[in-house]
DNA sequence: ATAACCCATGAATCTTCTG
DNA sequence: ACAGAAGATTCATGGGTTA
């Protein structure tokens, strides 16, 4: 992972050098081929819905007799499971090349194809972040009572390799998730209801995402200004989203119904103010904060006594922003990190945490020395 | 899918022809070399938690400093995913073999090896049933806060082919479920407390899994006598939680402590009491019951009218079982079945809950004719 | 107006037995 | 193998109509 600064910065140069990348719009024709028209190293996202390869049977009825609306359209048959790995393959390659080398890959799948495209995609130097999986809370049943429920989808998280310098945007998932750790599993409804595109009452697409869905993963692992390629854009759930967060985009797409239809969506969304959009990566961005700092401005007075939670360890701070421990008469000295990490003997502290002080404005309540790094924040703020 | 009865038999029957088979026994050495042992087409089950394959790079500690005990015993190296693959095609192919037709596999990983595992397991011939989310209530966190908290495991249903009779309850898993279909993403916590297995307060196996995901596996895809085989035993979750169910059960271990554990483990498990293994019964496994029976046996006389539940068509049971619509003076005649399809213009229709008849013994209420049948089979029963 | 009721529908690898 | 009949089977949500 990497500070926001410097891909930032990354990113902004990247756009200015391609200044003709197509973004806003959506290539015709096969995916593979159109994006062998976008340039090496030049986008920070992809996310594909690429066709799951189901193989249905026959017709499906409902307890009640009515005829279950099935996935059969052309560009979901595959001959073979050769056929869709080379498909894949070839997909999944152009995307790599395309991908800058800090880039992320996020595919959705069910169980028909998930594996093949999670196996592929290691072979092609992909390295897999974590699996997600899309709970439905309203999934379809299983009408005939012969298997579980199929009441979630999978999506892969990967960067272009192991030692990629990925973006992810911890806080603003926290936040997101009431303050704690996102998980990966996310609970949302399916697409239907107003959100659901519809054509003379029909729905336009018969496997659109829901906008939320995008919405998480752009606000997780991109930021403002990224450009995001969706090689199956289909209806153009990930322009609409990409364009809300001020996120560039990029789709292709073989069917006409489909361009138009995204098109159309599009050009009606709205992007979300600036200051919206800051403050949901505000925390995240939050410049770092040397503990200096906090001295040198009075938050924390030079000669203040701080202490570990059990109180087996008590120091000084002094003006410079480094520690002392108590009665140590200058000899274990260091960083609220570096001195917490040699007192315990571990391989790694948080100093921020692991040190506290008493705070004379809450009547001598003991707190982390982050509280007075927060407060920092809060009046430093703009 | 098959019914109960059928698949009861023939498990019988295998049982009895391969008398030689190791049941509660913990086959020692490589599990591919050991299932070698076992004849052809004679196991209704494979359960199966491989290596992950996990590739942690240094050691992890927490923010406190304090040390996680990561995977990274010898068992759980490999080169590449190259050997991974030649490793899990081997298990496969011998799970497969010795696998009934009508049998099942079950395999658990996490998206370090699932999709490798998915991808080959589809390449060798089986067919996925359904992909199970295991949402863990409490996970380990992410300490470093660079990726999701990853808070869940994937395991992979497969019949031997497209076309397999499967064993699956359903109803055992609605009424497990509250009256609810059981959804492919299951909500159990990790395995801890009294029943994790520890020698000297440290963990015997790394990655013991809880017995409630083993209990739901075994209720919902194996009946009673069913033999069960684990290729990676470790401390025997699988064979104590069959045993608990009336399960029979085969294990692979290498290591000998892990045999020694797992051994000892399943001594102390009790079986439950016959009657309480006994699962729901789907109506599908219970005894067909022709119409014409009931007239027969004057559960419905000939004579009776009959009539939908919104009372639009009115006909009457001839003495031959048939029906016959009211006014249609012969014409309008068929099965309770066929008349009701046909009325409807429905793809097929089920008489039993489409017809209703008004029971003089409940003061004239309005009971769909399956109430009849039932009171048939009470008191025919046994 | 509001509640009650009915109806439509969503990426689905969706039956079993007899002749 | 294939056809035909018997028989088993659904949850959450949104929108429209009725009471």
């Amino acid at each position: 992972m990497e500070t926001t600064k410097t891909r930032a910065t990354r990113a902004k140069t990247a756009v200015e050098t391609q200044a003709d990348l197509p973004t806003g719009l959506i290539l015709p024709g096969d995916c593979v081929e159109a994006m062998r028209s976008l340039p090496d190293n030049s986008v920070d996202c992809v996310f594909a819905d690429p066709p799951y390869n189901l193989q249905l049977g026959g017709d499906l009825s409902r307890p009640d007799g009515s005829a279950v609306d099935a996935v059969t359209d052309h560009w979901d048959q595959f001959d073979s499971f050769k056929a869709y790995d080379d498909f894949t393959r070839a997909w999944l390659t152009e995307a790599r090349r395309v991908l800058k080398p800090d880039g992320a890959l996020w595919v959705i799948g069910s169980y028909h194809n998930i594996f093949r495209v999670g196996a592929i995609l290691q072979d092609l130097g992909f390295w897999i972040l974590n699996d997600i999986v899309w709970r439905k809370s309203n999934p379809m049943p299983n009408f005939k009572g012969t298997r579980f429920t199929n009441a979630h989808e999978t999506l892969i998280w990967a960067s272009m390799g192991e030692k990629s310098k990925y973006q992810f945007n911890y806080r603003a998932m926290k936040t997101l998730n009431d303050e704690l750790q996102m998980r990966s599993d996310w609970v949302l409804p399916i697409c239907n209801g107003a959100e659901r595109l519809k054509e003379g009452g029909t729905k336009v697409h018969p496997t659109q995402k829901p906008e939320a869905l995008l919405y998480r993963v752009l606000l997780a692992t991109t930021e403002k200004g990224d450009v995001v390629l969706d090689p199956f854009f289909g209806t153009g759930t990930t322009g609409a989203v990409a364009k809300r967060l001020g996120r560039q985009w990029i789709g292709c797409e073989r069917e006409n119904v489909y361009r138009d239809a995204a098109y159309k969506r599009i050009e009606k969304e709205l992007p979300l103010d600036e200051s919206v959009i800051e403050t949901m990566q505000s925390k995240k961005s939050a410049p770092r904060v040397a503990f200096g700092s906090l001295v040198e401005n009075g938050f924390l007075k030079p000669g203040t006594e701080v202490f570990d939670k059990k109180r087996r360890w008590v120091a000084t701070v002094r003006a410079d922003g480094s520690l002392e421990l108590n009665g140590s008469e200058g000899k274990q000295v260091g960083s609220i990190h570096g001195l917490g990490k040699d007192l315990q003997g571990a391989p790694s502290c948080n100093g921020w945490s692991f040190w506290h002080y008493e705070d004379a404005a809450s009547g001598g309540d003991m707190k982390p020395i982050d509280a007075a790094r927060q407060l920092y924040l809060l009046a430093t703020e703009d």
